[in-house]
DNA sequence: GTCTTCCTGCTGAATTATCAGCACGGTTGA
DNA sequence: TCAACCGTGCTGATAATTCAGCAGGAAGAC
């Protein structure tokens, strides 16, 4: 129905993560950036291909196309952690939170770790 | 050089999706949790792929094999993290914390989201 | 206005991914 | 032991993706 981003080819994913990340590009701003850039003619049959999907739109920047995503950050955003949390921490978003903090080194002190614990804990008890 | 997970096709990151949220499956597992489920001899073909990047291991369960990530489950994590967190978030951990809260209709008051806000931006600044 | 330079739309080719069939070996149960 | 059943390794075919070249049109320099 909706195109899920599940299965998009190799190239269509590599091109979706280059917009999520800038915001917008041009084609030869996602070109330089792509792996192993193949030509400017590659990369533009990919976009007309995610356009054809509806992933991505364009915009006219004087003569050329800056292109973009079509969801709004924020839905693709929960998207992606949704996928991410059910993939890789059993859907369980508290692990998730804790890999997070851990990854970047943050030392909450004990009483701080209580206090997310419990407030993640209620809103999943609350949910149900 | 290393395989990347950015560069794998789609059947192949849909088997990769499913051995981490799995932790290990046989073929017939992996086969009936596929979109538009190919056949058995498709499934195996893409097994023996990843096996060939180093992405997947199997070990004997009597008559048949179990496949399962060669990375350790803690490591995938951290690399998809860090992946999301750079193409979704603007590369701040924090954004992507903040999301996942609220994903789990965490509600935490004003002064907990500022101690955690600042935790975060300590570790962060102390890192370089 | 004319020339040069980009950028796009399109088409078809080449590479890659996806898939199915068949032969072989091991396991199970009688 | 022997037969039936599964699961695997392998090979070649089909389908999809990835790619490059060419023609047309707009923008900018002069």
């Amino acid at each position: 129905m909706t195109p899920t981003p599940a299965d998009l080819s190799r190239r269509e994913r590599q091109v979706m993560d280059i917009l999520h990340r800038r915001g917008e590009a041009t084609v030869a701003e996602i070109m330089a950036e792509l792996p192993d850039p193949p030509t400017y003619s590659a990369v533009r049959s990919v976009l007309r291909i995610l356009g054809e999907k509806q992933l991505i739109r364009h915009r006219d920047d004087g003569p050329r196309y800056v292109y973009f995503p079509a969801q709004e950050t924020e839905t693709a955003q929960e998207r992606a952690l949704a996928h991410m949390v059910s993939t890789y921490f059993a859907g369980s978003p508290e692990q998730a939170v804790t890999a997070l903090l851990r990854m970047s080194d943050v030392d909450l002190d004990d009483a701080e770790v209580a206090r997310l614990r419990d407030a993640i804990r209620r809103a999943r008890d609350d949910g149900r």
